[in-house]
Order: C-alpha cells, then structure tokens, then sequence
DNA sequence: TATTGTTATACTCTATAACTATA
DNA sequence: TATAGTTATAGAGTATAACAATA
C-alpha cells in the first residue's frame, strides 16, 4: 500500500509538487508556434483543468486532501449514507482504487461506516463529526478559490464556462 | 523501458482503454447528489478533458498517437528545427519524459533529428516525409474531432468555450 | 558556472483479474 | 447468476537526482 496512514486528520498524506516543467533558463520567451494546439478544445481544457488543479494543490495542502480525496468527501457529505459502489460510478472511480482513499480517510478518522439498511454487503458512509469540520473548511476554501483560479474572468464568465464545460461532458 | 518499439508508423502503441468505471449494475440513474462539485469550475474542466481526451483516444488510435505524442508532432510540424528543451517548455513536459517519446517517434519513422546550426549540445527535430503524411491525417482528424466532441455546443459557443479556457490558463 | 540531453529510478495514477460474502 | 467490496498486481503517467558534453 503506497497510501501513508497517520491518526492526525489535519496532517497532508503528501507534499504537493511543483506542477510542471517551467523553463529553468532566464530567457526564451517562447517564440513557439501553438496555434493549432491552442484552437483544440482538449489541449484547452486539459491545460486550464491542470492550472486549476495546481491551484487547488496548495491551498487544499493544509487540510490534506488531494482533489480525488475531496470529492469523495463532498459526496458523502451532501449523500450520507452513500456506498463506495455508488461513489465509484458518480465520480468515475475504479472500485479498486477507491479502496485505499477510504480506508485511509477512515484512518484519519474523517469518515465513518456504518452497515448498509437493506444490503448486508454494503456499507454506508459518513462524515464523522471531525471529518464534517474538515470538510467544512475545504469547502468553503474550495469556493473561495474559484476567484482566485478565475482571475480576469467576470461573475458571468465563470458562469458561462462552466455551463459549457458540462455540456461539453454531460450524457 | 516501458515504451514499444516497432519501425511501423502506423501501428499504434497501446490500445486506448475504456475511459473510465460506469456502472456495471442496470439501474441506478445515479439521484447522487453532486452539485457543489458541478459548480467548481476545476471539477468541470478535468471532467470535460477527461471527455474530449476519451474521442481523441478512439480517433486517433489508427494514428498510433496519444494526445501528448499528437503535441510534440504538432510543435515540431509548426516549428522545424526546434530543441526538445523548447517543446518541454512549451508543452510542460518534464526533459526526462520527452526522451521516450521521442526515441520512439524516431523509431517509427516519423521524426529525424538533426545538428543545431549554433549549438552542439542540441539538436533540432524534424518531421519526415512520412511523419508529415501522417501528422497531415492526423491534424485533419483532430479538426474534425472537434464538431464531435461539442457536439451540442454552436460553433460560437464552441469558441466562446475555448477562449475563456485560455484566460484561465494563459499566464 | 549553466544548459542540453540523457539514464536511472521512484512515486503516483489508472486499469484488470480474481477472490469473498452476500443478493 | 449477479453485485459490493476487496486484494494483488500490472501498466501508464509524472517526478527527482545525477551524469556527460557543450556553452
């Protein structure tokens, strides 16, 4: 198991890193033709996707939750009771690498289990109260980063893109 | 090293995979609670790159292209001559990933390598003939790709989309 | 001393197969 | 027979350190 497991909910399982490969010379202000790349919708989302993500890296660093980690916990705190299967087919997780996620917020003592009311092979999850402080504050952080992230974007702007983007992935 | 080597440039590398962990089950429309998520705009963005990278994937496969190797083919096409320092630069690629790929888009024919006029250390890339050929195909099906992917969005909201994800990202 | 390209390697992420216990 | 959760593991993606050749 590569996950770390410590009993402190506040410790971060990992240091977030430098995103990317930056230029490490002084000059070279990259006089590179891009025009296409830039006129594909991927490229674009992919490299606006991964600015974001890299924003969201270090602020969430303090409250130790990856991305990942926090969507998990933004599922079962908005659907108490949710089993790992309908987590997994919600955010598009392998069942197999769930397994870890939870067990180690579990550790942390971030969430809890409880037996499922029908199914006796499924659990429920919850946010223990620990875990619904926590996930209090990463929300609220994640929401304020969306005007960090935005920056010379308007309130209308954001909305915009947003509502593309889910046309864009929505069924 | 865990990159193929094959002197067929058309043969693909690897078969792209199903995208991601849909339900097995039949039912379950998912009544899954989500919407914080779906108002971040770093939730939506990697979903809609997850979503554009899976057709990429599928179309391209007949290339024998990943998005990245479709980058590096794309940069060197539009700048011949230039340093695998300035496509890492230019793409965020970090300089000890960009030796496979290029080892092995050489290996396939596709790149040539040649002495840079002023510098020793480097040296500059090139398509060849073949390389051209393909990266021609290759281009005109990322173009087309992109009426499948919006597929509900309008030609103006499709550039709308795309200009408001370079905000995010453009430094 | 700094940079280009490289090797080796470690860590993270994603994926498949196969198992158990329940349904 | 099918599903929920799990284990083990393979493969792909991303990162750092350190080196030789050249600037």
């Amino acid at each position: 198991m590569s996950q770390h497991s410590t009993a402190n909910a506040l410790r971060r399982p990992r240091v977030p890193r430098k995103t990317a490969a930056r230029s490490d010379s002084v000059g070279e202000p990259s006089d590179i033709d891009t025009s296409f790349l830039e006129s594909l919708l991927g490229y674009n989302a992919r490299r606006a996707a991964l600015a974001v993500i890299a924003v969201f890296l270090r602020r969430m660093a303090p409250y130790g939750v990856r991305p990942v980690d926090f969507s998990v916990l933004s599922v079962v705190a908005h659907n108490p009771g949710v089993t790992s299967r309908q987590i997994c087919s919600t955010l598009d997780i392998l069942p197999p690498n769930l397994v870890g996620m939870v067990k180690s917020l579990q550790k942390r003592g971030l969430v809890v289990r409880k037996p499922h009311p029908n199914d006796r092979r499924a659990q429920g999850l919850h946010l223990s109260d620990a875990g619904q402080t926590l996930y209090n504050e990463a929300q609220a952080t994640a929401s304020s980063l969306e005007r960090d992230v935005a920056g010379r974007l308007t309130p209308d702007e954001l909305n915009t893109l947003i509502g593309l983007l889910r046309k864009v992935y929505r069924t």
